[in-house]
RNA sequence: GCCCCGUUCGUCUAGCGGCCUAGGACGCUGGCUUCUCAUGCCAGUAGCACGGGUUCAAAUCCCGUACGGGGUACCA
């Protein structure tokens, strides 16, 4: 048996970490077992669908490197999915039901669910354009609707706890349950792969593939919520976690994925970071946890810095230098590895050269005051500015002609120096970049930071 | 309320009855390397939710409790 699986977003928001978890491991499982991995839009409610949507999501699964085999689009379907209605009203598998939504709830309660009241009451086709009416897809009262989840376990529901559902809205559009049951059947879908969140629509579709004569339904695999910090589901409101805002703060693809695999799965030999083709050969939906899994950014910066760090020289200038602001692309190649083994993202990167390419950052007070509040400073200071202004402008000149001072002294030299040149008491090593600098700027700006100590 | 589900270090995971005085990773702490920071390397820190069973033996199986989550739409 060919395995097929699908990922099927709604087009309502962006594709959020979440949901590309779900592609991921549909697109794992797939490349594992040599399937067909499907990309089916599900937009079925169209009020809310937005088709501009649908190309970001696309485009956030290229960045992830998640490539489809077939794309689908289910409001190119609605025929088939109402003629397969029609087929349910003709053998009373479902039936019209004009019953509005506040008198369903004056009947049944402040609690969901519908009562049945026209079951039996033979409401008949409603005219075309007539509102109010919908298609109820009848449930049995008795008896238990379950599966084999391949991550859960058996699960079963009481059909009695399920209400006649609506399967045609009162516009005539289709809604999900039949949209995924008919597609999961007409398009041989084997393995259905997505979130808990999902678990209860189970027995829906399965009595629907059971209507449509489907003998064998899809095997399901329910994975774990990611959750935030609360515990609860990553939602697209509350917490920031669209795919395309970390492409925008400069993590790589191949970092996120990675990342994003751990949540839920784990490797049996213990190692996290590795190349997406060992993930797929040792990838099974029968490892996945139970449990959510919460989203740890800082996690996630530590597999993206080690990302960075495993670039080449060319590939992390390329795909940094969108990142770096207005730089030279020469000199910005120059101070390049020194900036690759310090950053765990390249919206960091500005920080650290913005003393090479502009002004340094006025210093803070207190870091200020650590390295600059020493009787020794403005003795170093003058002593580095006399042997700066004869040194050879070269990196090795300008270390011996810092440290050899701090040495002549018996002071520090380095610290203060970096202060007044780079405003900051960290970063970059300080000789090869000053380099970078014309000598009348570094002079300058030692020569204003002295002022400052008198 | 009703339905479904989960529970191993702070966090993500390995573990699927003996190899576990529970392993790895992130974080944190300390050390070495070092022009600062960072990288790299080394070390340390911390956990099987609780209570009953079953068994010669339980993190692993069963039951209950507690806590947590998901769903409950003419959304998906």
């Amino acid at each position: 048996m060919t395995v097929r699986v699908r990922f099927s977003p709604a087009p309502t928001g962006y594709l959020h970490v979440g949901s590309a978890r779900s592609a991921l491991f549909n697109w794992l499982y797939a490349r594992r077992t040599g399937g067909t991995f499907i990309l089916r839009i599900e937009d079925t409610d169209t009020d809310r669908s937005r088709p501009e949507l649908i190309d970001n999501i696309r485009r956030s699964l290229e960045w992830l490197g998640l490539d489809w085999d077939e794309e689908y689009r289910q409001s190119d379907r609605f025929d088939q999915y109402l003629a397969a209605v029609d087929g349910f009203l003709e053998r009373g598998q479902a039936y019209y039901c004009d019953c509005s939504q506040t008198d369903v709830r004056a009947r049944v309660g402040g609690s969901a669910g519908y009562d049945g009241h026209c079951r039996d009451r033979q409401v008949a086709k409603p005219a075309d354009g007539s509102a109010g009416v919908v298609v109820r897809f009848r449930t049995p009262d008795e008896g238990v609707t379950g599966w084999d989840d391949l991550v859960r376990g058996r699960v079963e529901f009481e059909n009695s706890t399920l209400e006649d559902f609506v399967i045609v809205r009162s516009s005539g559009v289709p809604m999900f349950h039949v949209a995924n049951a008919y597609d999961d059947f007409d398009m041989g879908i084997t393995h259905v792969v997505r979130g808990e969140d999902l678990v209860n629509t189970v027995p829906r579709v399965l009595l629907l593939l059971e209507a449509l004569g489907a003998t064998e339904p899809p095997r399901y695999a329910h994975l774990p919520l990611i959750v935030n910090e609360q515990r609860k589901k990553l939602s697209k409101r509350r917490d920031d976690v669209s795919v395309g805002d970390y492409t925008d703060r400069g993590y790589l693809p191949e970092a996120m994925r990675n990342y994003l695999v751990t949540l839920g799965w784990g490797a049996k030999d213990d190692i996290e970071i590795r190349p997406i083709s060992e993930i797929i050969e040792r990838f099974d939906l029968a490892d996945i946890n139970k449990a959510p899994a919460y989203f740890d950014t800082r996690k996630l910066d530590h597999f993206n810095g080690e990302y960075i760090r495993m670039l080449d020289l060319d590939s992390f200038v390329t795909a940094s230098l969108p990142f770096a602001g207005d730089v030279d692309e020469e000199l910005y190649r120059r101070l390049a590895p020194f900036v690759q083994e310090r950053i765990r993202r390249y919206d960091e990167i500005p920080a650290l050269i913005e003393w090479i390419v502009a002004e340094p950052p006025e210093p803070d007070d207190k870091d200020w005051r650590k390295v600059m509040d020493r009787d020794d400073v403005p003795k170093v200071l003058d002593l580095v500015l006399e042997r700066l202004e004869a040194a050879e402008w070269e990196p090795d000149a300008l270390a011996e002609a810092v440290l050899g001072a701090g040495e002549v002294l018996g002071a520090k030299s380095q610290l203060p120096v970096r202060m007044a040149v780079t405003g900051r008491r960290s970063g970059l090593p300080l000789f090869e970049p000053m380099a970078e600098l014309d000598r009348v700027v570094v002079l300058e700006r030692i020569r204003k930071a002295r002022g400052r100590l008198d």
